[in-house]
DNA sequence: TGACAAATTTGGAACGTTCCAAATAAATGG
DNA sequence: CCATTTATTTGGAACGTTCCAAATTTGTCA
């Protein structure tokens, strides 16, 4: 009932030659007689064949497959990412097997196990929280190259690339302050993780550059979600002194922020000053349009989306700079 | 330099035992010597050997490799479907091909070949828009399951799971109409697709049911995303005669027209009211939380979060109920 | 212990490609 | 028309696995 598959000798009988010469035509090799390849081709076409990329690869040591592994497609920020680097993986000839983690490590070592047993010749992952140095070390000991996205394993010698984290919210907390706010909160985030550390460290800079002591009361972990955004503003209006802007981990818990301050009656913008870090497409359009810390050109800069709106370039930007450079490092063990 | 990957030969030199006896023990076959089993499965941890699932597949028809194309990973509800696909995809055992299109017909077809050289064993698709029932004829004449998801095509006799866009927008509209609203526009989408024309006749039938003539200018088509939510809401308030409610082509619109009306100075939900559709994880945790259709447990149902506050299943369950689909239609021509 | 059965192990062909070395065909020059 | 060069085509080995049929080892029983 199923009909095998064509292979390239059942062309190479349909059209009487030998298979050597249908693989010839298939490469588009010079050799092979303009009249032959276009006869083979013709015949190629007619019986629908299928090119067995599986096979051929058999000959060789490297496929044209990357993988990539994304903690959480959920999040915008992530899902322009992986569309950034779908887009770049195309254009250079890649197919990608993706997969999702959840934040899970376990699931992650499973889906990267399988993804070698497939042939992967690259990996890029936003790794899972709690990822360590030793989960990538059997892919780099065999010459797989890895790049880690938006987050990094520190002193594990892993190829990444993130953004300016410090700068950015150091940025941003001084632009609040610019502003002539004085109680501004840090709204979200796993305390436990490095962009936590590091954005949270850019905060405490800026402020210590303002000559503000830091209220620890201001500072909220959460989720680095929108509903975490949520709950870590709830908790922050709720103080006896509460502040009057935030900046917050990412977009996402800045768009919860926004959605607890309208709960509490306010309006974001006016009554309350909020700055996100990631500029999702989303940030330019909501209304009021997200303030946010955008990372284009290699560096980071704040957006205020009220003095001036500047494009959003974002995710298809960092990706063309990220994808690079796995093949960089693929053109090196080559 | 690059130390080309062990094979099972190396193993069995290593541990002094032929290839079919590793081969036997990496399948797990009870034939094997228990001593055996454990002599060779410690030099295959020693050794770091991969199993090279292209060489075996060789022999197989059939992959474990599913193909997921989808058109717009941006929107949220397409990245919660993804996720619920890789989940199930994931505890089957399944690896996939993911890549976007961005409604690109030309980068689908670009994307399906490359994944059918790659050797998918089945392929989930939300066509772009465009998509034709040819362009899917070449799989299934190979006996490669084809599901469409989210969008269908007509006629094609290609399996399909999508939601029943009339019944939801019908019971939407309705749902408007008994809390009193007469003035009710339909916003958002592209009138050229099947999505927006049932969506369309559910909102007609339901406002014929009701004895409301349809007023076209309450139809609005836009792009169906957050930016054409805000557009298409900035025309139907410049109307002389605005609605009062309107029904949203998917929750994307919905938040795009809360925005709009935000930016007129209007609440949603106290000034406005606004439906709708997918019940995406952001709709329940915006401030006010978004009343839209959902499809859970196989049928739509208007998710009213004024009233009471369902939980949102949506994504994770309906891919639970695609993807078995897939797997059905493989075991049939298996 | 020898005969037989059961358990375990094994070599080789096959899967669909690529590549090499060699064969063949066509063209050129004398 | 032959010798030589150049253009084209080709069979077979190899890639890493699985599976079959056959070989070997181990166990059992009279």
């Amino acid at each position: 009932m199923n009909h095998p598959r064509h292979t390239i000798i059942d062309i190479a009988k349909a059209a009487n030659v030998s298979k050597s010469t249908v693989s010839l035509v298939l490469q588009g090799s010079p050799l092979v007689n303009k009249t032959t390849r276009e006869h083979v081709n013709k015949v190629i076409a007619e019986h629908g064949y299928i090119y067995n990329r599986a096979a051929a690869g058999l000959r060789f040591s490297t496929s044209k497959i990357i993988g990539v592994v994304v903690n959480d497609l959920t999040n915008p920020f992530f899902a322009e990412l992986a569309v950034g680097i779908d887009a770049e993986a195309q254009e250079a000839g890649f197919v990608q097997f993706m997969a999702h983690t959840a934040e899970n490590t376990d699931r992650q070592k499973h889906v990267i196990a399988s993804m070698r047993e497939n042939g992967i010749c690259g990996l890029i992952v936003c790794p899972a929280r709690g990822s360590t140095a030793q989960d990538f070390e059997p892919l780099l000991k065999n010459n797989i190259p890895v790049v880690l996205a938006v987050r990094t394993i520190p002193d594990a010698g892993i190829s990444h690339v993130i953004s300016d984290n410090h700068a950015g919210v150091f940025d941003a907390t001084r632009h609040l302050h610019d502003l002539g706010h004085r109680r501004i909160a840090f709204l979200g985030g796993f305390a436990d993780t490095r962009v936590f550390a590091e954005r949270l460290a850019g905060y405490r800079d800026a402020l210590f550059g303002a000559m503000i002591t830091l209220d620890a009361k201001l500072v909220t972990a959460s989720m680095p979600s929108r509903a975490g955004g949520v709950s870590a503003m709830e908790r922050v209006l709720s103080l006896p002194n509460p502040p009057t802007a935030a900046v917050c981990l990412n977009d996402a818990v800045a768009f919860g922020a926004c959605d607890a301050l309208r709960a509490a009656g306010k309006t974001p913008g006016r009554d309350f000053a909020i700055v996100g870090f990631d500029d999702v497409i989303e940030a330019k359009s909501v209304v009021p349009a997200l303030t946010t810390v955008t990372s284009r050109s290699g560096s980071v800069a704040v957006a205020s989306r009220r003095d001036a709106r500047r494009a959003c370039v974002g995710r298809r930007a960092a990706a063309k700079r990220w994808l690079p450079e796995e093949l960089r490092l693929q053109a090196l063990i080559a």
